[in-house]
DNA sequence: ACTGAAACTTCTGACGT
DNA sequence: ACGTCAGAAGTTTCAGT
């Protein structure tokens, strides 16, 4: 864990909720020289406090119109199977995100889909024939109530 | 849907990427002047295909150890209900995500936390006692295989 | 539609406080 | 640790093809 100070944190805040920001405008935002704000965000790069920059791009306007979840149990538990599993997660460009939880299923996978075919396809020609899949349920979100993902920073203490 | 040809795609690839590639960059990356991705940037901006840009921040170096999935069903499903929930959602920082979704559960949330008596707090004094919620599971996650959701747009026709 | 050049803005390292 | 300044780099508008 990093010492960071109030500048930091504002720096990070401002960063977080507009990624393209100048050093000029964070200056003005934070009350601090364009220099300093150079000089500070390059060191939270460095210390990969800012792991990246990405623009966030509007699934449904490039026609992803369907948001799934997919709750996986594996057949076993086995290094090798888990091992298949990460590969088959890795291999497939319609899952964006993937987690092994505590619970009752091993795994939980967010997936972008064009239409309701495409999540069939995943789920019936992807998912259930592979080896190391035992179950597989999926869930379509219907609404997102909140969504890109910010880190609550106002609750770090300095 | 908008009309996007190959060198749209690929600066939106490469943006999603690097969301502070520079023109002169994304033009070098591209095939194309830097005053042409100027304009196409802006364009895709104006657009709304680019919805924004964000730094990304490493949430355990900033103290946030945790991350889990927390399924909620709601005690009726009464617009009154759902409102009062929603509200809670977006009063609640810790709450990072939050979908509904057809299948078992009404809502999906995902929450950052700095260690497990956060998410205790959040379950047992904040979703349990909410006159909205009946019924709440959490999972704790374990690992993460895939983050940082790009679109795939390679999948995409020209 | 694209390129290239010109005017303007921003970045970043050296220096002084 | 911070601000100022100046040369370098990047951005964007505009004319030209």
């Amino acid at each position: 864990m990093v010492q960071l100070d109030t500048f930091d944190l504002k720096l990070l805040a401002a960063l977080q909720d507009d990624g393209r920001l100048t050093n000029q405008q964070l200056a003005d935002l934070i009350g601090l020289s364009a220099s300093q704000c150079s000089r500070r965000r390059m060191r939270l790069e460095e210390e990969k406090v800012i792991s990246g920059y990405h623009a966030d791009l509007a699934g449904e306007v490039l026609g992803f119109e369907l948001i799934a979840f997919i709750q996986i149990t594996l057949a076993t538990h086995s290094p090798d199977n888990a091992k298949k599993f990460r590969e088959l997660v890795g291999r497939v460009d319609a899952i964006q995100e993937a987690y092994s939880l505590t619970g009752d299923a091993d795994y939980l996978l967010k997936a972008v889909l064009r239409n309701l075919k495409s999540l069939s396809d995943i789920v019936n020609n992807v998912l259930m024939p592979h080896q190391s899949v035992a179950h597989v349920r999926s869930s379509i979100v219907l609404d997102k109530l909140k969504e890109r993902a910010k880190l609550p920073l106002s609750t770090i203490q300095k």
